[in-house]
DNA sequence: ACATATTTCTATGTCCGACATAAATTTATG
DNA sequence: CATAAATTTATGTCGGACATAGAAATATGT
């Protein structure tokens, strides 16, 4: 019952999942998404199909493992922001960071994982579901720091804005890299971008979310 | 060779692809999307399963007919403006005048169809395939228009945001919709949130893409 | 009107992802 | 060490997407 235990089944179930997805990943970036098997991947893995089943129930997760930090990257962006700055000001600024990093969180993949994205509709529809997830997420953090009550729809406006114009960015990098530029000129044209961008929404929401020194 | 006979086959060809989709829409508005097999819509209309992949490639497609009106929606209405019109206002008027008249294709369907929607995954992500389609479609005539070269990224940018508010009123009229509100109720809460959306959107975009007078 | 060509529809079968179930194996606990 | 719990495996079903060949209906030219 406690929960002490080393965890040697823990430890596994780690090392099983990490298994079956890194086969997965090189099976994938080798001959394409869709060309590979569920099979092929239990093969590689050597584990049953339904082991992979089991860890990864849609075959899409099996490639798109930044899911989570994804989905939840603006919603903490704006959650930690210092006092005094607004929430379009942190995301502007957290952007350019991951720019200069070149993070695979905002599409830095290089060209076969890009290429493997756009050339399977299965990826592409579930990058869109984590589009969404990732708006929704940002628009439940503004509006439970506004205090919004349940019909207040200016979070979901900031949401629905600063969420389109990420998905933009991302679709920008995503298309870049296909078209062979190197990380070094992707990033200076999205910075470029970035500041098209905020500077085009900075009259409209400025001035909104702007976290009160109190914390 | 010529075009010009009757087509009396095209006739039929309209006949059995319209006597397919009203069967299938009847059956998933009954059961719902996933518990309807194309072999049951098949078995419905009276023709044969490969029949019925003919005429639509995806499942998806038998429900949501509307597409091409949907995606095409937001572009038209840019391309059809008034001289001396912006293009967000243009998509304010048009927005409102959508409410006005509880049109299908900015998402007053009834509870069924948007049950419908929302209980399936495959239809869902179809329909964010569409608000896809509509933003670069939007993107397209707000680029053409303007002139823009091609590294000009301020036509998408504009698309984003304006795509963004639109995918949200989407949603929002869906879950009213699902909330069992009559059409008259979402129609002024929507009223509302346009006015909100428009008017954050207003110092941002107001004097974008400005229709010139000389057409 | 009839033969021919073209298009459309049907019949059949394969492949694969998703899912359900039960059995077998491995790990944890007293 | 025995028992309980969790994990993995084996097996089978279902449905959508797709390929191919053949049948049926329609159009066309003489």
């Amino acid at each position: 019952m406690s929960t002490q235990t080393t965890g040697l089944r823990e430890l596994k179930k780690q090392q099983t999942r990490e298994n079956i997805s890194d086969h997965a990943t090189r099976l994938f970036l080798e001959r394409g998404f869709d060309k590979v098997t569920i099979a092929d991947v239990a093969a590689a893995a050597q584990v049953s199909k339904m082991t992979v089943t089991n860890y990864f129930p849609r075959k899409e997760d099996l490639a798109l493992d930044l899911s989570e930090a994804f989905v939840q990257s603006l919603a903490r962006t704006v959650r930690e922001r210092e006092p005094g700055e607004s929430a379009p000001a942190a995301l502007r600024r957290a952007y350019l960071a991951a720019v200069a990093e070149h993070s695979p969180v905002i599409g830095f993949s290089g060209p076969a994982f890009a290429r493997m994205i756009t050339d399977s509709p299965a990826l592409t529809a579930r990058l869109r579901e984590f589009h969404d997830e990732r708006e929704k997420a940002l628009a439940a953090a503004l509006a439970e720091e506004a205090g919004a009550g349940p019909g207040d729809i200016l979070p979901s406006v900031a949401a629905a804005l600063l969420g389109g114009v990420h998905r933009l960015l991302f679709d920008e990098t995503l298309r870049r890299t296909l078209d062979g530029q190197d990380d070094a000129e992707i990033a200076a044209a999205l910075t470029d971008h970035i500041r098209t961008a905020f500077d085009t929404l900075e009259p409209a929401l400025g001035g909104y979310a702007v976290r009160a020194a109190g914390g």
